[in-house]
DNA sequence: AGAAGGACCAGTGGTCCGTA
DNA sequence: AGAAGGACCAGTGGTCCGTA
């Protein structure tokens, strides 16, 4: 029915055309349209259906607030890479099978193409997305979390200093459906490398580049110098991430946390030690495999 | 069997034993105890068994840690008041039917005595509980937050940096059984506006003994004094609380909240025009009355 | 009636695993 | 095979309301 061209925008060098929600309500309601929770977009959210026993037993009154924009501002996204990116020719990206057409028409259930490792500067091809993009994502919720924050101020709501479930489903409110919880979260050590010693950063992407290396394992090796950079104030990731502002507004990855507990524990053995002698931790031999190896 | 005396150091003025649990574990476990678990106490928490429904569909593998201390120290807790109290008369506090005897022994499910309004200095009798406890608690807390990110700290685990449910649950496991979150959140603000200034804190207390208020009186009148405080900081209560070291970890009551902003657009009447035209805001004038009236 | 707190609920942080 | 993300789950913040 309407244009749902929201998973076309997901593309990289594709954005061109400015994100327009539910301009429908838009100027309608002032208080109303600002509090109103979900305008019919989204009907079934938290469609489980299968944990909940139907009724809701006790009908409690509770307030639901929600923050709904009225997005008038057309998400002054201007697309990424344009102003920082080489080679710009917009057409010819597309080269596979699937012609552009063909992808905003069907319901075929779009996602983001695959990251690959790529040098600073250089734009993926070929049905992938490129680091310079992921990176790009991080500030993206930065600036989200930036306008949640206005309107919460704004309300006198409680403000989150973090990049929380309510920024995620902010960005998909305005358009920005391509960003999700589960990526961002994956990403987050790759993008604090990014952010703590850029040099390094890009040194690690040429080298995984140049050995063909998958993304999977770039990421894996963004862990290490991490761990490093904790080293130098004392194995506190915590306080590394909170000592930069645009690294502190996300929380650090369980795993990054575990390596630098572990590596604090392996530097010290004296430490380490005497902290199993008097059981008070032992917690750093803690398995650190699982699914994220 | 175990002698239960938790319920009993809930008295004012009761608690000259120290507080022991679970002893028999201590010292046998190091590193195994201080991650296992529950350890047997309190078997059925989370006990609600109607909203799930029976068996978990997917026995997904999840590491569940606790905190779970070994409670060796003594709980330092040196009876509240016995330093700054005047009155120090031990025995005679209980004058009521029921005997000290009589309490610890039936299982006749014990809560605390409830507050009443009085004095600084002044101790509560004929089984009530006085305000200087009240605000004791909340230093209890405190401490009990300290220990809880030292230890966490020490795993390498996520640090809190407020009292949140592992505190809760903390306390109840040294034995703070008569520390619950409904009664701690209930309270914060009588607890804030005693930290930010005490000298209006005081004159409020000996206001409302003198006229014969309740509690519920008392507690509502504090709000007042700490909105005009906010005042002073354009109403921002956040940054208020945040500014005190021993507010700081205490989360904001939403109704202070919604005082002080509601107090802002009622003090900047041209800020509250604009935003209602310009349909940003407005949300001051939701209902501030609920069951908290 | 006034008050203490067990227990509930909506929405969170975290990430697994069915999907493509 | 490698990867993106819908959807789930355990435990959270918040506080209602059956209890005493």
């Amino acid at each position: 029915d309407q244009h749902n061209a929201l998973d076309a925008l997901s593309q990289e060098g594709l954005s061109e055309e400015p994100v327009q929600l539910e301009r429908d309500t838009a100027g309608s309601g002032g208080e109303a349209a600002a509090i109103r929770e979900g305008k019919g977009k989204n009907p079934q959210r938290r469609s489980s259906g299968k944990k909940k026993d139907g009724s809701s037993i006790k009908n409690r009154k509770k307030k639901k607030k929600g923050l709904d924009v009225d997005d008038d501002d057309e998400e002054d996204v201007e697309v990424w890479g344009r102003c920082s990116m080489p080679g710009d020719e917009n057409d010819d990206i597309d080269d596979g099978e699937e012609s552009e057409t063909e992808r905003s028409g069907g319901g075929e259930r779009q996602r983001e193409h695959p990251f690959i490792v790529t040098e600073p500067g250089e734009v993926a091809r070929a049905k992938k997305n490129g680091l310079d993009y992921l990176f790009h994502l991080y500030e993206q919720c930065h600036e989200f979390l930036l306008q949640v924050q206005a309107v919460a101020k704004d309300r006198g709501d409680k403000c989150p200093t973090k990049v929380t479930n309510l920024v995620f489903r902010y960005a998909k409110k305005v358009g920005a459906s391509y960003i999700n919880k589960p990526k961002m979260r994956h990403y987050v050590h790759c993008y604090a490398l990014h952010v703590l010693d850029e040099e390094a950063s890009n040194a690690l992407r040429r080298a995984f580049k140049e050995r063909g290396e998958n993304v999977g394992a770039w990421r894996l090796a963004c862990y290490k110098p991490l761990v490093a950079i904790s080293a130098a104030h004392s194995f506190d990731i915590d306080a590394v991430f909170n000592a930069h502002p645009r690294l502190s507004i996300w929380y650090v990855p369980t795993k990054l946390r575990q390596l630098c507990h572990l590596a604090r524990s392996s530097s010290q053995p004296s430490v380490a030690a005497a902290t199993v002698a008097g059981s008070s931790s032992g917690s750093a031999h803690r398995s650190l495999g699982g699914s994220d190896a």
